[in-house]
DNA sequence: TTGACGTGAAACCAAATGGTTTCGTATAAT
DNA sequence: ATTATACGAAACCATTTGGTTTCACGTCAA
């Protein structure tokens, strides 16, 4: 609990995902657990640039680290998202609305 | 089609919403249209400055201006949240999961 | 033990971001 | 006709962001 809220302190989810590098960094890392250099391969930009978008995933509690060896595997935590998640759906009932009044269209249509 | 993308082709949905002012805007706009007074008047900021968080919101799709006499009224356009929902949607799987592990612990616990 | 590998920290840089104040202009009110 | 209101554009500024290169350090391999 103080322990998220001080995981989350330095950078906030929406921020997080507002990157693009940061969101395909996401998406790799919910294939498993990776180390930088498998994760940098990916992209036209610096292994120590991916290292910092990794840090960023980190304050933001999206990914941990975790030391094997000389390396440092990243894994995903989607939890953050939940956030993002919950702000989201404020808004879900246009949608809802939306997807009514298409439901209703189609059932005119059908008579 | 080529409007939305037009629409959004400055900034991106997920930019857009990674700025709290932002996100507080959209959700005072969802009470309904305003005018750029009205919501500045929320804000410790100038009114020039929420000007130009309305016009970022704007260029991603987020909102939509209309004159009306002296003033502009902005009204929410929620349908560019749709791609962030999509984004998301890619890792319900984890909630899933857990939902479906709760699930499981209360139906042991009912035994 | 001597290298090669995997990494983060540091110093640096250009561009974007989020804010300000000042100004011009169109509309409304007196 | 004059004044007040509502606003966007422009110029400006400090800070943040996203990237680079260089360096030092621990770990694995020869």
């Amino acid at each position: 609990m103080a322990d998220a809220a001080a995981r989350e302190a330095k950078h906030d989810v929406f921020q997080a995902v507002a990157d693009p590098t940061r969101r395909r960094l996401l998406r790799l890392l919910d294939e498993g657990e990776k180390p930088v250099t498998a994760l940098s391969g990916h992209f036209a930009m610096s292994r120590t640039a991916v290292s910092k978008h990794l840090r960023i995933l980190a304050d933001a509690g999206l990914v941990s680290e975790r030391k094997v060896g000389r390396e440092t595997r990243y894994r995903m935590n989607p939890d953050p998202l939940l956030e993002l998640k919950r702000w989201l759906s404020y808004f879900e009932k246009y949608w809802e609305n939306r997807m009514a009044a298409l439901k209703r269209y189609v059932e005119e249509d059908e008579e």
